[in-house]
DNA sequence: TCTGGGGTCCTAGGACCC
DNA sequence: TCTGGGGTCCTAGGACCC
């Protein structure tokens, strides 16, 4: 069966979300309409571009980039910090209005999702006019502005609405793929990266056009799977359904990691960042009902080189200290005494806790659980910070590092 | 104070088993 | 005594997305 598959994808969603929130609260100015930028905290070495205006793109200011960098490029940029709390209810605004035109949306990230459209024409109307709708009353209700991507599976829907920016209603369906989405640059292709762009350009690859067209063979030969994929994706081939409900399916593991503001050199100070990121990953842990089997610890260096390592256990866990433990274990294997930049920890491979309630008894952990339990109870409704280690006082440092809430699960690979 | 933070998936190599 | 070969599990690292 044919479907109708929507994308929907904010204009420059933390800039605008913004702009707008400064709009309501007196600002004369509109920050979409001057050089401005989304930019984490230059002094805690947070500092990139987290967003981008239109006319701060015309000085080829780029996401990603360091925040001096694009100074450098803009003198009179304006920078404004990230509300994350106002992106969340921007998004859950959106996806409300959303529910009115289809009960199978996908929210793809905090500003992007999918919505199946397929059989609502009939009762709706045809999808061209019905997006148009649903983009007018974003802008009226909420004041920001979206583009949609109207085709026949989630790839292409999703290449529509990449076209032309902004606030524009779009198709790429499949008899328009050769004069929409071949000519567009390789690189524009959605999962070919800073990697993959380069290596196909050096087979002469330059358009999807050029991808689309090359003996999958040859592609499977090159690049596994992953060619097979591309080739795939650059003839506009996806079958994969939208799944209704944040992110696509259910959640395989949990991390948290954070660039501290000084270099970490001692191994004190290093424990004490990963125990603030322990505490709130194992605390999601346990909200997500799971325990998991595999806990690792990443870092990355002042000369930003990565490394990590991993542990699986014989026994899944869910206690703070439990996965303390092996958090630091993992780190004394690893670190050579090198200035550390960044740390994480993650947690993954995840186990429903009924199904491993029995081996808890070997470490003798539920006293432990009890006392998680509590405190994350106290937490709950004190504040985050109502507890904390007594070790973090006066430490500078934060006792719990990184978001409690995981609203907002990112999208695999695979669409 | 120049380069964040949250995810998923794939691959290669080594260990180990039959 | 010449070293095969398939399968699984684990780990580290790399690729991609927003």
């Amino acid at each position: 069966m044919t479907r109708t598959i929507m994308h929907i994808d904010v204009n420059s969603a933390f800039l605008s979300w913004t702009a707008v929130h400064m709009l309501q609260h007196g600002s004369s100015i509109d920050l979409r309409n001057i050089p401005s930028i989304i930019g984490g905290n230059q002094a805690t070495r947070h500092g990139i571009v987290l967003a981008k205006s239109i006319p701060a793109k015309g000085f080829k200011i780029q996401t990603g980039e360091p925040v001096f960098q694009a100074k450098q490029k803009c003198p009179n940029l304006v920078v404004m910090p990230p509300d994350y709390f106002l992106y969340m209810q921007c998004s859950s605004a959106l996806s409300e209005i959303l529910q009115n035109y289809s009960d199978k949306i996908q929210l793809f990230s905090i500003d992007e999702c999918f919505l199946d459209y397929t059989g609502i024409e009939k009762i709706l109307g045809e999808p061209i006019k019905v997006a148009n709708q649903i983009r007018e009353q974003i802008r009226k209700e909420l004041g920001f502005t979206v583009n949609i991507g109207i085709s026949t599976n989630k790839l292409l829907a999703k290449m529509a609405g990449d076209l032309k920016k902004p606030d524009m209603t779009h198709t790429i369906y499949p008899e328009e793929i050769s004069a929409k989405m071949w000519p567009l640059p390789v690189e524009d292709l959605y999962m070919v990266g800073r990697a993959t762009a380069p290596k196909l350009k050096g087979m002469g690859i330059h358009t999807i056009g050029d991808l689309a067209n090359t003996d999958i063979e040859l592609l499977k030969y090159k690049f596994k799977s992953w060619g097979l994929m591309l080739h795939a994706y650059a003839n506009g081939i996806d079958e994969s359904p939208v799944h209704p409900g944040s992110g696509h399916t259910v959640i395989k593991g949990i991390g948290n990691s954070t660039t501290v503001y000084f270099d970490v050199i001692d191994k004190q100070t290093a424990y004490k960042v990963l125990l603030s990121l322990v505490e709130t990953v194992s605390m999601r842990l346990r909200f997500s009902g799971f325990c998991c089997s595999v806990v690792a610890v990443s870092l990355k260096t002042d000369e930003l080189i990565s490394s990590s390592h991993q542990k699986k256990l014989m026994t899944p866990i869910d206690c703070t200290n439990a996965v303390f433990k092996e958090v630091k274990s993992l780190f004394d294997e690893m670190w050579r005494g090198q200035p550390i930049r960044q740390m994480g920890i993650r947690v993954s491979d995840l186990y429903t806790k009924d199904y491993i309630q029995l081996s808890f008894f070997e470490e003798n952990w539920d006293k432990q659980r009890r006392l998680d339990k509590t405190i994350d109870e106290i937490r709950i409704k004190y504040g985050s910070n109502a507890v904390i280690r007594s070790s973090f006082l006066w430490s500078g440092l934060s006792p719990l590092e990184g978001g409690v809430v995981d609203e907002f699960p990112v999208m695999s690979s695979i669409l």
